[in-house]
DNA sequence: CAGCGCAATGACACCGGTTACCAGATCGGT
DNA sequence: ACCGATCTGGTAACCGGTGTCATTGCGCTG
C-alpha cells in the first residue's frame, strides 16, 4: 500500500509487461562493474579520474559505460560527496536584460561540466532573508554559488557563505573579497570613456545623474567619471550632479533639475540607460532637441538603446561574458578543469546619435 | 590518500577541533528518532505527511524536528524516490523580459514548496537538441519542466517527456496536448482588443505585421486580429499583411512595405513589441507622425513601450501570472498541494500615447 | 472470550554512488 | 629466489532517506 498523497501522476501506469524491463533501466554502476568484469570501486575510480587505474582497465571501462550510454546519477554521487552539483545563482537586480545576460553566461561557462543551475532572486530588505537563504544553501548543499551586483556587495551575505563553507564568486564594481573569490566590472573606465567622449566633443558643462549612492557602482562610475574630465583638464562639478535611482522616473527628475539650471548644462551622462531614456523625456518637455541642444551617455547598452530614437550612447557592459568568466573562475576554484584562462572584463563605449558636438 | 584532483577547496579546511562537531552538523533523520524515541520510517511518515500516524506521534516529532531545525537532505529522499526536487525551466525564446517574467512567476509558484528550479535554454535547430534535453531530464530525474514558447510548440520534446514520464506543463497560445498539461495564453484574444481598439477610432485601412508563420502565436494574434474587425463589420485585408519575424529589423522592412502602398494603412497592428518599435523606425523615415499619420499598436507590453515617445499602446500578456499557474499546475498533477486554483489567463489592451483617431 | 480487522510502528533491505581499509598482484633490487 | 614497496582491486560500511513487510496493540464482533 502507497502511503504518499494519491495526485494522479501518470508515473508507473504502464503495463505490468517486464518483457524489456532489464534494457529499459538506466544503467548504474554495477551494471559496468559486471561487464566490465571489475568491482564498482573500479568504475567509480573511472569517473572520478582516479590515477590508479591501470590504462587497459580504464579503456575497457569507458569503453563499456559509453556502450550503455552510462551517466552517473548525480543524486547518488551528491550524497556520498555530501555536496550537489548544483550551482546557485543569486539574483536581485530589477533588470531583466542583466539577469537574463548574467545567467545566459554562467550557463556558458557550466556547459558541459555537469552541473545545474539554480537560479534564485532574493531580496535584501526581507527580515528572512539570510535565513531563506542559509536554507537554500545548505538544504542544496550548493556546489557553490554566483553573486551579481547588487546583492554581490551584501557583506552578511558573504560571511554567511564563508561560515557555511560554500565556495562563491561576486561579481562587483570594486573588489570586496580576496582574488579569487572576485570578478572587477572596472565601472571606473566605463566611466572615463563617457566623460572623454564628452569632452572631446567640446562640451565643458556636463551634467551627471548617478545611481543610488548606496551602490558601488554609483561610485564607481562617478570616480572614472571625474577622473575622465579630469584628463581633460576638467573637472566634475557638483552642482551638475544629481543623485537617481536607477529609474526612469528618476532620470526624469534629475533631468529636470538640471536643464531648469542656468546656465544649464549642454549635455548628460547617465548611471544607467533607464535613466538615460528619463533623460530624454525631460529634455522633450523642456522643448530641448537630442543631440543638437543636449547630447545623453547612458550605461548598460540594454536593447533598447539602439531602439530609441535618437539611438542612446552608451557604455557596453559585457554581462554574458561577466557570467562565463565567474562560473569559470568558481570552478577553477573547486579543482573542476575549465577550458580557459582569466579574462579582464572592459565596459566599451558604443557611440550612437544622441551625443554630438556641443551647441554654440 | 586522497584520490580526487587537488583543487584549493576551501571545504574541511578547518581545523580538527571536534568539540562543537556533534552541534554543528546538520541534524538527520536519526537524529530525530532518536530523541522523539521512534524509528526513523516514523519520522519520515512524519515528513511526508502519512496519514498512518498518531497525532501524538506527529506533534512530538514535529516537535522535535522544529527544535533542531530539522530539513531533510532533498539528495537523499530524491535518491530514494528515484526523483529529484527540481523544476526544469527550458526555454528559447531570445526575449529576456519575456524570459524573466516567466522565470520569476513560476519561482513565485514554486515557493514555499522546496522544489527548485534548474533553468536550461536551448537550440531546437541544434542536431543534439533531443539529446541534449534527455541528458538533462533524466540525468536529473527532473520533478517536471515547464515550457514557454517557441520550446512549448515542439512535439519532439514533448513527445520525449511522455516516453521518459516526465511531468510537464506546455504553455502555448492554442491547446497542443491534454488540459492538463496546457495553459493557454489566449492569443487571439489580445488580437481581437487591438482590432477592436483601432476599428473603434475609425481606422478602415489597417495594416498588420505578423510574426513568423511557424509560430502559432502568429495565426492566433491574427485569427484574433481578423475576428475582431468582423466584429466592427470589417473584414481583414491580405493586401495590408506582411510576415515579419518578431524583430525589430523586421518590422522596419514590413512597415515600410505597408507604408508604400497606395492608398498606405493609416494604423499598423505588429505581431510584437519589438516590431512595433521597427514600425516607428519606418514612420519616421517615411515623414509620417505618430499617431496623427500613423497609429500604432504592439503586443507584450514589455518595458521599452512605456519608455518610448509616443509611447506604445499595447496588448499586454500577463506572463508572470503564466509563470505562477504553470508551476502550480504542475505541482497539482504531481499531488503537491498548491495555495490556489486555476485561473484564467487573459490579455489586456494597454492604451498610451501611439494610437489614436483616424486622420481626415 | 477467542478471533478478527485495522491503525500504528519498527526491522531491514535498498536507492546508486562513495570512502576506509585490506589483500593480492606486480615489480625491481640484491 | 626472496623481500618490501608500489599498484590495483575487492569488501564492507556509509551517505540520509524510502519501500516492503511483519509485528504489535487495540476495539469489535459473534
Amino acid at each position: 500500500m502507497n502511503e504518499r498523497k494519491p495526485g494522479k501522476s501518470r508515473r508507473g501506469a504502464s503495463r505490468a509487461g517486464a518483457e524489456s524491463e532489464q534494457s529499459r533501466r538506466r544503467p548504474t554502476i554495477n551494471d559496468i562493474a559486471r561487464l566490465a568484469e571489475v568491482s564498482k570501486k573500479t568504475v567509480s575510480r573511472v569517473i572520478n579520474e582516479s590515477p590508479f587505474v591501470k590504462e587497459d582497465t580504464r579503456e575497457k571501462v569507458t569503453a563499456i559505460m559509453r556502450e550503455l550510454a552510462y551517466e552517473p546519477d548525480p543524486q547518488a554521487r551528491g550524497l556520498a560527496f555530501r555536496r550537489s552539483f548544483l550551482v546557485g545563482f543569486i539574483y536581485d537586480n530589477p533588470n531583466p536584460q542583466y539577469v537574463v545576460n548574467a545567467q545566459q553566461g554562467i550557463l556558458d561557462g557550466l556547459k558541459g561540466s555537469g552541473l545545474e543551475l539554480a537560479v534564485r532572486p532574493c531580496n535584501r530588505a526581507a527580515d528572512d532573508f539570510i535565513e531563506d537563504m542559509r536554507g537554500f544553501i545548505q538544504r542544496q548543499k550548493l556546489f557553490g554559488v554566483i553573486l551579481f551586483p547588487s546583492v554581490s556587495e551584501d557583506e552578511r551575505l558573504a560571511e554567511l557563505l564563508q561560515r557555511l563553507d560554500c565556495p562563491y564568486v561576486r561579481v562587483a564594481s570594486v573588489s570586496l573579497d580576496e582574488a579569487d573569490s572576485m570578478l572587477v566590472t572596472n565601472d571606473a573606465v566605463g566611466g572615463a570613456q563617457a566623460a572623454r567622449h564628452l569632452a572631446d566633443a567640446g562640451h565643458t558643462r556636463i551634467g551627471h545623474v548617478t545611481g543610488p549612492l548606496t551602490f558601488r557602482s554609483t561610485h564607481e562610475r562617478k570616480r572614472g567619471f571625474a577622473e575622465g574630465l579630469a584628463e581633460r583638464g576638467m573637472s566634475l562639478n557638483e552642482t551638475w550632479v544629481r543623485e537617481g535611482g536607477y529609474t526612469f522616473e528618476s532620470g526624469v527628475r534629475c533631468a529636470a533639475e538640471l536643464i531648469a539650471l542656468t546656465p544649464r548644462p549642454t549635455a548628460i551622462f547617465a548611471g544607467n540607460d533607464e535613466m538615460a531614456l528619463g533623460v530624454y523625456q525631460a529634455a522633450r518637455d523642456a522643448g530641448l532637441r537630442v543631440p543638437a541642444d543636449l547630447s545623453i551617455v547612458g550605461y548598460d547598452d540594454a536593447p533598447i538603446a539602439a531602439r530609441v530614437w535618437p539611438s542612446l550612447t552608451t557604455v557596453r557592459l559585457p554581462i554574458r561574458d561577466m557570467g562565463r568568466i565567474a562560473a569559470r573562475k568558481l570552478m577553477r576554484q573547486e579543482g573542476v578543469e575549465s577550458p580557459e584562462a582569466d579574462e579582464q572584463v572592459r565596459p566599451t563605449l558604443v557611440v550612437r546619435a544622441s551625443s554630438g558636438d556641443a551647441p554654440g
